[in-house]
DNA sequence: ACCACACCTGACTAATTGGTTAATATTTTC
DNA sequence: GAAAATATTAACCAATTAGTCAGGTGTGGT
């Protein structure tokens, strides 16, 4: 037997453990932030002994790094590539509405995210954070390209970069504060598509691109 | 002597004491967390030893309630009321510029308050959730009838106040990422008016009032 | 059957921390 | 300047919590 199918094979109930573990810990930062969630809490809430949690991960902080890379991961999947090929307004549109999706979605990983950067981002890697430099230098590039075009409105790439970013994200990580205004228990369906609509309509009009 | 005085007099170290408790809890709670926070900590950076903390607020939850309400205080006066009766285009400004001042000069309140939402306003006491429920829709109401004269473009006026709430407290909550990304390490004063400039002009436009 | 290895977990420990107390010092008031 | 009120602080305690460990149980391969 390969190594390859060895792993595939004792890995099975160690990856079943760690999605259950990981799912609770995430849902324990956020509520009680990364001192306030107790190892204690994340076992109680994946209903699994806490030695057994600690069987899988080394120590909390290894947890918390673990639920940060994987928001990462989904981060970069969901969002990482904008489409430009097809002009600025396809593109702002299209990246407004996967960040929004994102935000209904996954509003934990979002929260949890933005308390890590909020904290002063003192648990991510230097890596993480240069590769977003790059990442928004990059989109910000192909922006300017389209408003030296003359295809858009001239305003701050960079800065348009982070208004999307905001506005989208307010909706997971302000949950609380937007369901209480609106005097809701939940979100629904139709809000996302209505939030996509909003942005997409003020935003490509602020670019020009009505 | 009559207890004003009285209260002055004996308040005097009182109040001192305080600020500079409140102003240390501040820090603390915004880079620990509301339990990565210890009173021991809280005590050092105020250079006071513990039990002083401890003889002018009963415990923690009471240091962390004060240093809440200061938030909210400072957000009430600073940003409290819009300047409806010029029209939609010096509203939309004129609020967009004192929150952006806000997130500027008082990032740590924006940030405390971040947190305090993200993990439910747990400690947000009901009056100051339907308080905010008010203002929102009081503001709503006006930019409704703008609408409805024809003053402004059609937008959802709740969710532009989320648009207009999000993007300006961006730059508070999300310093750190802000300053990584645009590879500084301070802002400087003329970041504040670029990015009230950015805002009003992209806003402004989105809401048909260029 | 049996071996090797992964998985599981109750019980324990050392360190941290919120809060108390009681004794001392300083300031205010008259 | 003495009494009263206020402020200060070291020492202590009870509770919580991260992490260890030793002794289990299950399981797949041969």
């Amino acid at each position: 037997m390969n190594s390859a199918n060895k792993e595939k094979k004792t890995g099975n109930i160690r990856a079943k453990s760690k999605v259950k573990i990981l799912s609770a810990a995430r849902t324990e930062f956020v509520i009680q932030g990364y001192k306030g969630a107790t190892v204690q809490s994340i076992a109680d809430r994946a209903e699994l002994p806490k030695a057994n949690i600690l069987y899988y991960f080394k120590n909390k902080e290894n947890i918390y790094h673990a639920v940060l890379e994987h928001t990462l991961e989904m981060w970069d999947q969901g969002i990482g590539t904008i489409e430009t090929d097809k002009g600025p307004k396809v593109a702002i549109e299209k990246f407004i509405a996967a960040k929004v999706r994102m935000s209904f979605n996954h509003p934990e990983s979002s929260k949890i995210y933005a308390m890590e950067i909020i904290q002063g981002a003192q648990h991510l890697k230097e890596y993480a954070r240069t590769y977003q430099r790059q990442w928004v230098r990059e989109k910000a590039k192909v922006f300017q390209q389209w408003i030296d075009n003359g295809e858009m409105a001239n305003v701050d790439p960079v800065h348009l970069i982070f208004l999307i970013w905001s506005a989208t994200q307010h909706y997971a990580d302000f949950e609380t504060q937007i369901l209480t205004i609106m005097n809701r228990a939940d979100f629904e369906e139709e809000d996302v598509e209505q939030v996509i609509n909003f942005l997409s309509d003020i935003i490509l009009r602020g670019c020009g691109l009505a």
